[in-house]
DNA sequence: ATACAGTATTACGTAACGTGAGAGTCAATA
DNA sequence: TATTGACTCTCACGTTACGTAATACTGTAT
């Protein structure tokens, strides 16, 4: 199919298609010899969930990186996504309770407080991203053990004396402000660890320095090594990856 | 109210109301001394209108051209907006019972033709663009006909004298292209006449020459004055809108 | 006086295309 | 074969609606 027929059916523009193409979202499967895009069923198929994703509010570049995860599962997101859209519906209700309300108070029938004249308004940019963090955000964190869960018994064990080196030494400098060179350096050098076990990109490398201070098991674990740690690394990932982008 | 006030209440940002400010599309009713932003409740009852169009896709520039035409009607924008909201949830509605097929067709417990996976996808950028044009395209019409109904009867009769006169004149050019000088001088005497009557901003101009053809009386009364002349000057119009942008 | 939360203006940047231009491709038709 | 009209490509500027940051002022409680 090429994309005015791929338009049609799907209701977005060619230009959003060629967009698309551009930014790597979703990448024809054939070309023609005279550079005509040919998209596939398996195309048609990404672009379903990526059109899922936009009608609740994920950005793009948000949409790719879920995508494009070693770790997405297609029927795992379908899942997701069919919880979040029964959600968006009930917010949409409560606007439309709103609505009918402020009709009534409009005829001077019924009396309405302010808060109730914008009950059910959310005009975040991306209602979602708690869930999707939640649901998504571990993502690296899974391909991380998933590897590891792969690891001989001799590599494991010296794989764990390179983690609590850096726990270590991030330990002796967690008393400095997370931004000083020392700290950036040290968790630089955590940063490509991680990557050694999965994809973490600067955002969710950030994410997961949130986990270490949002989930207990984390923190605890963490702390061992000193207390305050866990606080800290997720300080300074958080500037790293801000530096870093 | 002030803004941030304002911003939790309602759910939008304080830089959205500032550029709303900005823009004149909601302009706080006070100022402090300091030049703080004041928001009184008419204000509030302007901003969920605003709020309502915002969820429906209609662009800001648009959303105050209506609010501030001169015949907008409260209760009856509320109503229609009503209509509106609920088309958009039968719409949702679509897109989930789409989704709960494909979670099945995932599953393979079922089949899916390529249609039946976007059904109910549309992500044009105004969806209602439509309805809106003949709700509220009508707006300078409307004060035109109020208009009209307030003058004396002599006065009725030099403007249809006047109207008449273009009428002829136009239908004696009416054989030529839309987009000759000719064309478009005699064109812009009819938008002279008709901003006398009412507000025509350019766009609205060019969608009462679109109902001339789409609305048989509009054709049949104009066609009186030479077979085709509604095309023609439907034509002309939308050439004079685009030309003087 | 100080600290902190709130407020203003200014202004650049971002995201996601829309729009238009100019040129090539393809298939039907004369 | 040439023509026509629909389709396609790339390039690139423009638009919309804020987000973000900086700098400075305001207001209130301690």
């Amino acid at each position: 199919m090429k994309v005015k027929e791929v338009a049609d059916l799907v209701g977005i523009s060619v230009r959003t298609l060629h967009h698309y193409d551009e930014i790597g979202l979703l990448i024809p499967e054939n070309t023609t010899d005279s550079g005509y895009r040919v998209y596939s069923e398996q195309n048609l198929e990404t672009l379903q969930q990526i059109l899922f994703f936009k009608e609740l509010g994920f950005p793009l570049k948000k949409i790719k990186e879920i995508i494009y995860s070693p770790s997405f599962n297609r029927l795992d997101a379908l899942e997701s996504q069919y919880k979040m859209l029964l959600e968006r519906r009930n917010r949409l209700d409560k606007m439309i309770k709103t609505i009918e309300k402020t009709i009534k108070h409009s005829r001077g029938e019924i009396e309405m407080t302010n808060k109730e004249k914008f009950e059910g308004f959310n005009f975040s940019r991306n209602p979602y991203e708690k869930e999707a963090r939640e649901r998504w955000g571990n993502a690296a964190v899974n391909e991380s053990n998933a590897r590891l869960a792969k690891l001989s018994e001799s590599e494991k064990k010296e794989l764990a004396e390179e983690f609590s080196a850096i726990y270590k030494k991030l330990a002796e400098l967690r008393h400095l402000p997370a931004d000083t060179e020392e700290a950036q350096a040290a968790i630089g050098e955590w940063y490509v660890l991680l990557n050694r076990m999965g994809s973490y990109s600067l955002e969710a490398f950030k994410n997961v320095g949130q986990m270490y201070v949002n989930d207990e098991r984390f923190t605890k674990n963490i702390d061992r090594f000193g207390q305050g740690l866990a606080r800290f690394m997720c300080d300074a990932m958080a500037v790293y990856a801000d530096n870093n982008k």
